[in-house]
DNA sequence: TTCCAGTATGTTATCGATATCACGCTTGTC
DNA sequence: GACAAGCGTGATATCGATAACATACTGGAA
């Protein structure tokens, strides 16, 4: 105790902040402790003018719940756990904005953890989010250590893996085949008469994600009997709008009759048209470019960017409701895969 | 304990996760639960050999320290709360990032919420994050209501109020002048030889940063004797890149002969200059135009947009580095400016 | 040899809330 | 009129860790 007395030396008014608890609340009202507890709960039995009355009294003296208490008694920390490669991305931002939408009102609070794309980073995020006993936690993808498997299956809590299928899912998933996604792309745009395909990416297969979306181009140009794909790889993902300007000059460099580049997300493929617009060439009719993502920039830059529309913010809104359902039917582990829609979105840059 | 009779039936992989506690591992290694408790820590005295014994079962069981009760008893939760406005604006994500990144490895954990630009959802939010006990706060901006400003006294925690000066700080303050930072920027045009001005922002006084940078605008314009500022508000902030370009429109309208537009933010500016393009009109020979906050697209795009670069990263970092250092020394109650830097960044678009 | 300091560990009380059971009172039913 | 049912409230044990103090043991100084 030593240092609240010093505090309480130091302190400039003494007296009034000073380890207010409910059992100082329910003093002033003349109650028992239980009371006022049962007097912060809904479902709880407590007269209405006797809550009135701790209400009041709460405000009077500035008490304010103290849940890491309560939690320890009731074994509900109310906590969810989220998981997301960056918060710097929007496409990401949107999903945990999701998750906080759903997650309003039902007095649940986000732990929210960014893993810059790293499952070792994630394992050392899931360690510390599990010490703090969250009721379900929501991750990005499907690639996760095998401590980081461990320890989630002991949790013995629901769990949720987002923005892609993962091929051994651990629980719920809410995501789409981000292959498949890219292949429908290729697929329009060849319908469209392109035939000389380029695709720009990140270089190493930390981002899972940008893989498969690789993946699916490189599968799909080949099955429509085009040749090979022309790729370009250009530094850590996520790729940057400079990265994505420095990636389609190596492409003009290598291969200068490519018809049409599809870039791993909106954000290069807008660095891509931006330096092809500098360098005086027309988009799309010297080169078109495709971005993934639909960021709001592509909807709005000129030309507007053709794009794979992504439900980032439905991802993060249905994760956190199949947690919700999970956490109130009680249901041990229900695997179930929730597929989010994804649709092409042509515009003026193809 | 109905609920864990009930479970315990429905369990499908029994006697293996169930409720393990640090009295579990310090019984598996034939200690007491006091030595593993020491063990998690690095100040405490456990011989290395004990610490490895702990280490290993540690492992073998699968435990994860529980840190909701630690915090009660040792009346540090590890937690430091933290509201922007909004996570999917890259300049504040930028700060939240700088603020976790701060407390990386420092043992703390962020609990980061958003208030959407209203003081109300901020009032809530305070309530909940406080609930949590957290070790410090951060806000943003140093507008609150009375009933938030009251509960942050009697919390008796560090403050630190950031992205602009209140008038009257709470504690810590991290931040810049939104107005002096807007009004360099109409002297450098100026000095450019622009002189018919006009500003396009967000409709309501809900974001205190956009109208400080209009009374800046509006403020130097007069001192400059270049007339009146031509105000166009478009949308409740924060405004979006279309907000921008339909604002542009109304500016063209009404005072077709405008020189050169401020927005509040690179987001509007992008969206107005698109538009200005799309009508064939050329940026900057025709109109000029200007952002705010230096948002990575400004320095890609075409033409590269003219702004304000603000150190939304470094403002986080510091403004959590301004709260380790309150919890280490302990001071009560220090208040201090920490000023950031900004800087004029003049591009093609002007 | 004795005693002290320091290290490694154990014991007990406690953090601040909630689960659970118990109790008194009112109301309504047969 | 007796008893069950329901409501509002209180008393006590407890959640799982850590603070604080106690204790055993070791090695070196006096």
């Amino acid at each position: 105790m030593k240092k609240a007395d010093s505090s309480k030396g130091s302190n400039p008014r003494p007296g009034e902040a000073q380890k207010l608890t409910m059992t100082e609340v329910a003093k002033y009202v003349g109650v028992s402790a239980m009371t006022v507890s049962r007097a912060f709960r809904q479902d709880a039995s407590v007269s209405e003018e006797t809550r009135k009355r701790i209400m009041d009294a709460v405000d009077a003296l500035g008490y304010v719940l103290d849940q890491s208490a309560g939690s320890l008694s009731s074994r509900r920390t109310g906590f969810i756990a989220a998981l997301v490669p960056s918060i710097n991305n929007s496409n990401f931002s949107d999903t945990a904005r999701g998750i906080t939408d759903a997650l309003d009102n039902t007095g649940l609070q986000l732990l929210l953890g960014y893993t810059d794309y790293s499952t070792e980073r994630e394992e050392q995020l899931i360690e510390s989010m599990l010490r703090r006993r969250p009721e379900g936690i929501i991750l990005t993808g499907g690639s996760h250590t095998q401590r980081a498997r461990r320890m989630l299956e002991n949790a013995a809590i629901p769990v949720v893996e987002t923005w892609e299928i993962p091929e051994r899912p651990i629980n719920h998933v809410v995501g789409f085949s981000n292959s498949e996604a890219m292949s429908l792309l290729v697929r329009e745009l060849a319908g469209k008469g392109y035939r000389r395909f380029g695709y720009i990416g990140g270089t190493t297969a930390r981002d899972t994600r940008g893989s498969q979306r690789r993946s699916g181009f490189l599968k799909t140009v080949e099955e429509l009997g085009l040749g090979v794909g022309r790729l370009i790889s250009f530094g850590v993902p996520p790729i940057s709008m400079e990265q994505g300007a420095q990636a389609i000059i190596s492409m003009l460099e290598r291969w200068p009759d490519t018809e049409v580049v599809l870039c791993v997300s909106d954000l290069s493929a807008f660095g891509a048209i931006m330096e092809c617009r500098r360098r005086g060439m027309r988009v799309p009719e010297d080169i078109a470019i495709a971005g993934f993502g639909d960021y709001e920039i592509s909807s709005i830059c000129h030309p507007r960017i053709t794009t794979i529309n992504v439900d980032c913010y439905g991802i993060g809104k249905q994760a956190a409701a199949r947690l919700l359902d999970a956490l109130q039917t009680g249901d041990a582990v229900r695997n179930e895969i929730t597929l989010t829609s994804y649709k092409v979105v042509l515009r003026e840059s193809t």
